[in-house]
RNA sequence: GACUCGAUAGCUCAGCUGGUAGAGCAAUACACUUUUAAUGUAUGGGUCCUGGGUUCGAGCCCCAGUCGGGUCACCA
């Protein structure tokens, strides 16, 4: 699509051509010997020089400083960048300085790959450098990076910033953006360490179908799309909750996927079509058992990210060391607003819903007037994590009822910063309770709810067949990144975010 | 979806009351054998997001659209 070529591009095409007029390929297929990282010389030349005699280096131009017959030139690894000291007649000791006064100096760009050898020393301004014997094109970059520099008082300048530049060339970003990598590796610390934790215990990490006939286990509008040799329409997953269940009947103790889920509804800062949520099922547990493993294990993974159990963000401090506060629905519905919604009726709440300034429209049951009621008034106060439980039955057509109370179910969900972290059940494993509820999602759906559930009969049966007692539950991964990684759009903690297409053709 | 702000050189931005477009970095050329936001001198580089309109004249004003940010709504 770049018919017209920029200036700076022309150049970079013109340099191309003269390096492999000087005899260089500019895309060799040979190995490179790296053998060091940029941040292992710069971390372990100080105490061990003498391993540091024979070293090959390989990274992208950050930056040139040419001084006529010496020069020095950062380049950039996986680990960071190291500087090379680059000497004419030492990478060019015969005659020919073709390789120091062309390739080098004027065909070399910012961008482009090549290697270093040499041995590590410190230049008088005290920077651990490569002194370059031998330097070798590795691959030539035919765009201009945008060039942000770091000042000796740490500013940044001509900073890469434009959102959507970022967004969708994300490799530029990478590139860049010092900081921009790290919250992706966090981010994959951060699974590894919950896969730890759950391995540990001897849980079992599965994969269930995405393309699903059935979009269930949760409440949202789902993708639509169509299978061409079965000619049938499907689903992608909203959730995995029901397959996972499927598995605990089937006979493990404990299950967990990390899932991609998809939900066809709008996007803002904390919400992208696809995300990913880690759920898992702990067979002959309940939701309490629940919330020790929980907050015992975000204690453990925010310390291991951050290295302590504070985090900040947005300006606030929150503690993430268990045990963590456990306040029933209504009871914190009590505390926020003044009303008690216990054994109300629905014209009843849906008054006191209006009375304290909520919308309400006529479809609206119990539970969603609860749900509204709770979001709108209260979930905001929980900075510090709060474990809010015993949700009324209407809102959690999937979980056991309370067992002190009917009108309530063993559920919970995590608050951390004002946001439902992760939601959980004892798991409803009464088939005919079950179907019930099913029954009456039905019935919500028949009144326009677009929201309520499909009956899933194949789960159904499953239930039948007897589901072990089982606690279960899902967090929501991609804002647990944000969370341990201080990041308030989730668009910084998905690699490719969704976006329009770039060009209307 | 609503409101709002924005889009100008490769990047970050400036652009007066409407009078043919500017800076820093990057690029090109030259100088410079330990620099580091290297430096000095010179030079080139623009579909001012797109399409209409007003005007003698539009980067700037008006209308429509595209893409993005923010807020809200929807939604976990």
């Amino acid at each position: 699509m770049d018919l017209q070529l920029s200036e700076q591009e022309i150049f970079r095409r013109e340099a191309l051509a003269a390096m492999r007029n000087s005899g260089i390929n500019p895309y060799p297929a040979d190995q490179v010997p790296v053998n060091f990282l940029s941040k292992t010389i710069k971390s372990e030349f100080p105490t061990t020089p003498e391993n540091f005699s024979s070293v090959c280096v390989a990274g992208r131009i950050m930056t040139k400083r040419i001084m006529g017959k010496a020069s020095f030139v950062s380049i950039m690894d996986s680990s960071g960048r190291i500087q090379g000291y680059i000497n004419r007649d030492i990478i060019c000791p015969k005659e020919d300085k073709t390789l120091y006064n062309d390739v080098f100096k004027k065909q070399l760009d910012i961008g482009d790959f090549i290697s270093l050898e040499g041995h590590v020393f410190t230049t008088k301004t005290g920077e651990i450098s490569v002194h370059v014997s031998h330097m070798k094109v590795l691959s030539k970059s035919l765009k201009p990076l945008p060039v942000v520099k770091t000042d000796s008082e740490g500013g940044t300048h001509d900073a890469f910033t434009d959102p959507e530049l970022r967004h969708r060339q994300r490799y530029v970003d990478l590139i860049v953006n010092e900081g921009v990598k790290d919250v992706f590796v966090k981010r994959t610390k951060v699974f590894n360490s919950m896969r730890e934790v759950f391995n540990n215990e001897g849980y079992l990490e599965v994969e269930t179908p995405i393309l699903q006939s059935i979009p269930g286990g949760a409440a949202a509008r789902p993708f639509k799309t169509h299978h061409n040799a079965l000619d049938i329409p499907l689903y992608l997953r909203i959730s995995n909750e029901l397959y996972l269940k499927r598995l605990i009947v089937g006979g493990f103790d404990g299950v967990y996927e990390f899932a991609k889920d998809f939900r066809n509804e709008g996007m803002d800062r904390t919400h992208n079509p696809e995300f990913t949520i880690l759920e898992i099922y702990v067979a002959y547990k309940d939701y309490k058992w629940m919330m020790d493993f929980t907050e015992q294990m975000f204690e453990n993974i925010t310390h291991k990210i951050t290295g302590s159990e504070k985090i900040s963000f947005d300006g606030k401090t929150i503690n993430m060391a268990a045990p963590y506060a456990r306040v029933p629905i209504l009871e914190a519905i009590k505390t926020h607003t003044g009303h008690d919604l216990l054994g109300k009726s629905e014209k009843e709440i849906k008054s006191i819903a209006e009375s304290i300034g909520i919308e309400v429209s006529a479809e609206m049951g119990k539970g969603k007037l609860i749900d509204e009621i709770f979001g709108e008034k209260c979930e905001k106060h929980y900075t510090q994590p709060t474990f809010i439980t015993d949700y009324p039955v209407e809102m959690s057509p999937l979980c056991k009822k309370h067992r002190d109370d009917d009108r309530l179910t063993e559920r919970f969900e995590l608050f951390i910063n004002g946001t439902e972290i992760a939601n959980a059940y004892s798991e409803l494993n009464d088939p005919i309770d079950q179907r019930e509820r099913f029954e009456e999602q039905l019935r919500l759906l028949e009144k326009g709810d677009d929201e309520a559930m499909f009956v899933d009969q194949d789960f159904l049966r499953a239930l039948e067949y007897g589901m072990p007692p089982t606690s279960g539950m899902g967090i929501g991964m991609d804002r647990l990144v944000m969370l341990l990684t201080g990041k308030t759009s989730i668009q910084e903690v998905l690699f490719f975010p969704q976006m329009r297409q770039e060009k209307a053709e």
